[in-house]
DNA sequence: CCAGACGTTGTT
DNA sequence: GTCTGG
DNA sequence: CCAGACGTTGTT
DNA sequence: GTCTGG
C-alpha cells in the first residue's frame, strides 16, 4: 500500500517537470516524512487546465456526515475502483495526480515482528505522479474541504519482495491521459494502473526513525 | 420500498 | 484488540 | 503507514 | 450519491 512517502524537490521544479503553472500563493517545504490527514500536492484539472492544488489525504465523500472516513480511505485499490460506491463516480469526474519522488513501504521481517521501512524511488530520483482520486466535502462550518486517496496496484519487481501491493505510479505519457476531464472509458483507466516498470526503479532500507510521523528530516533518506 | 453502509491492509 | 491522529 | 490512546466527572 | 440487505 502506500501510507507515507516524500516530497523533497521545490515547487518550481514540479511544475516544470508537469507542464503546470506554479500558483503565486503555493508555499510547500521540502518534506520526508509525509503523513495522511496532511496536505499534499497534486494536480487536478477542475476546468480547462490541470493545475497544483493542496489537498488533505485522507478522502472524505462528499457525502460523509462528518470527517472520521478521513483517516481511513487512504488508498484505493486499483482493481475495484469501478465498483465501489465511494470510488465510482470520482473515478468518472474527480481523478488527480499526487506528486511524490520516493515512498515507503515496511517489510515484515521473517520470523519476527519487526519491519524494515524500505524506501522507494525512480533511479533517476525524479518527482512522478501517484495516480489519485479527490472529492469536496463541506464540514460543519459550511467550508469546502478538498481530500484524496492513493490507488494501490500489484507489486513490481522491486516491490514485491518488500510488500504485497504498491501505489500506482502513472507513466508520464499517461497523466494527460489520466487528467481528461472527458475520458470517461473506466477500462482504459483501469489500465493506466498497472504497476510500473521495475527497471526504473530501486529500493533500500532507512533508518526506523521513520516510523514516527514527528520526524521530518532530510537525513531519513540521506 | 427504507435503512444503513460506503475502505485498505494484514493476519488468522 | 481497536480506533484516532499525524 | 506507525504511534499512541483507550474514561468520567468536575474544576480551572 | 449509490449500492446492498432486509
Amino acid at each position: 500500500m502506500c501510507g507515507r512517502f516524500t516530497l523533497f524537490h521545490s515547487i518550481d521544479n514540479i511544475a516544470q517537470a508537469f507542464n503546470v503553472e506554479v500558483p503565486k500563493s503555493m508555499q510547500q517545504a521540502p518534506r520526508y516524512n509525509v503523513a495522511p490527514t496532511q496536505d499534499i500536492v497534486t494536480i487536478l484539472n477542475d476546468g480547462t487546465t490541470p493545475q497544483l492544488e493542496l489537498l488533505r489525504w485522507g478522502l472524505i465523500p462528499s457525502w460523509a456526515k462528518d470527517e472520521s472516513m478521513g483517516s481511513k480511505m487512504i488508498n484505493a485499490r486499483a482493481e475495484t475502483l469501478a465498483e465501489k460506491p465511494s470510488f465510482k463516480r470520482l473515478l468518472h469526474s474527480r481523478r488527480c495526480l499526487i506528486v511524490a519522488d520516493g515512498f515507503y513501504e515496511w517489510m515484515q521481517e521473517p520470523g519476527s515482528k519487526l519491519k524494515t521501512p524500505m524506501y522507494i524511488t525512480l533511479k533517476d530520483h525524479a518527482p512522478f505522479a501517484f495516480a489519485g482520486l479527490w472529492d469536496s466535502w463541506k464540514n460543519p462550518a459550511g467550508e469546502q474541504i478538498r481530500t484524496c486517496t492513493i490507488i494501490t496496484t500489484s507489486p513490481n519487481d522491486v516491490v514485491s519482495p518488500i510488500h504485497n501491493r504498491m501505489p500506482a505510479i502513472l507513466l508520464p505519457e499517461a497523466r494527460a491521459e489520466w487528467l481528461d476531464p472527458k475520458q470517461k472509458d473506466e477500462r482504459f483507466l483501469q489500465e493506466l494502473l498497472k504497476a510500473y516498470p521495475a527497471q526504473e526503479m530501486e529500493a533500500r532500507p532507512v533508518s526506523r526513525r521513520v516510523n514516527d510521523t514527528r520526524y521530518d528530516n532530510a537525513d531519513l533518506i540521506a
